[in-house]
DNA sequence: ATAAACCGTGTTGTGCACCACAGAGTCAAA
DNA sequence: TTTGACTCTGTGGTGCACAACACGGTTTAT
């Protein structure tokens, strides 16, 4: 068992971040002692952490987050890693449309200046 | 000389957002009837208007469209562009750096199910 | 026993770009 | 002139994911 200061060293979350965690029931101890309300971590919550931290790379919401571990065999995890995958595909599309929008822009301005 | 009413018609720009941008002296109008503080737009103020547009679209901070338009002569508007379109290009290099590692990821998850 | 290091709770703040609302004054058309 | 549509200011709220306090209790090492 493990207190916040520890864990937090372990996992590379911060004690504020595991605190907000424990709060939204994202990652809650595995044991809090209920006369000074410590709160203790276990390697079961050390492999959780490890999947949200990979989660967070890559841009998980605290929503989607709780999605993925509420579902406790993830069995749904790869189905929602790949939808991840499609909504970051959208946005590169949506990225790639706004440099061309940017290069319409630039074409306008100088034809403009030709006509000066 | 247009009223914020209809000046919000004409740019798409919400009056909330015209007051947001005269606050950050961003787009500050034509004239302010001192009597009564109403503002009043005008034929230059749409021209500026209609590139704040744009610049929205293009994902620009409000910061940053203050940096564009002090800049009366839009001089330096080109090479702003073009600095914003390879923001927008490492953002896209690290959208598909992150795809890359979801992949990762999902590899790992099916060899460890081929161990089981 | 004492001091340093640790832990908890509650609250406020952060950045961004607005949105929403209340209350009061003002203008324009009939 | 009345009425409805318009305008102003000031203030608070939004969403996200924490960070940063203050204050007080607890544990651990010496």
């Amino acid at each position: 068992m493990y207190r916040v200061s520890e864990f937090s060293k372990m996992t590379g979350l911060s004690k504020e971040t595991l605190r907000y965690y424990a709060e939204v029931e994202l990652l809650e101890p595995a044991y809090i002692d209920p006369k000074n309300n410590y709160r203790y971590y276990d390697n079961g919550s050390y492999l959780i952490a490890m999947i949200l931290v990979s989660l967070r790379k890559f841009n998980f919401t605290i929503q989607e987050m709780i999605t993925v571990i509420e579902d406790e065999s993830f069995e749904n995890l790869e189905n929602i890693l790949n939808q991840k995958k499609r909504d970051i595909q959208k946005k590169i599309g949506e990225l790639n449309s706004t440099i061309d929008e940017i290069d319409q822009f630039l074409k306008w301005g100088n034809e403009e200046d030709e006509r000066c």
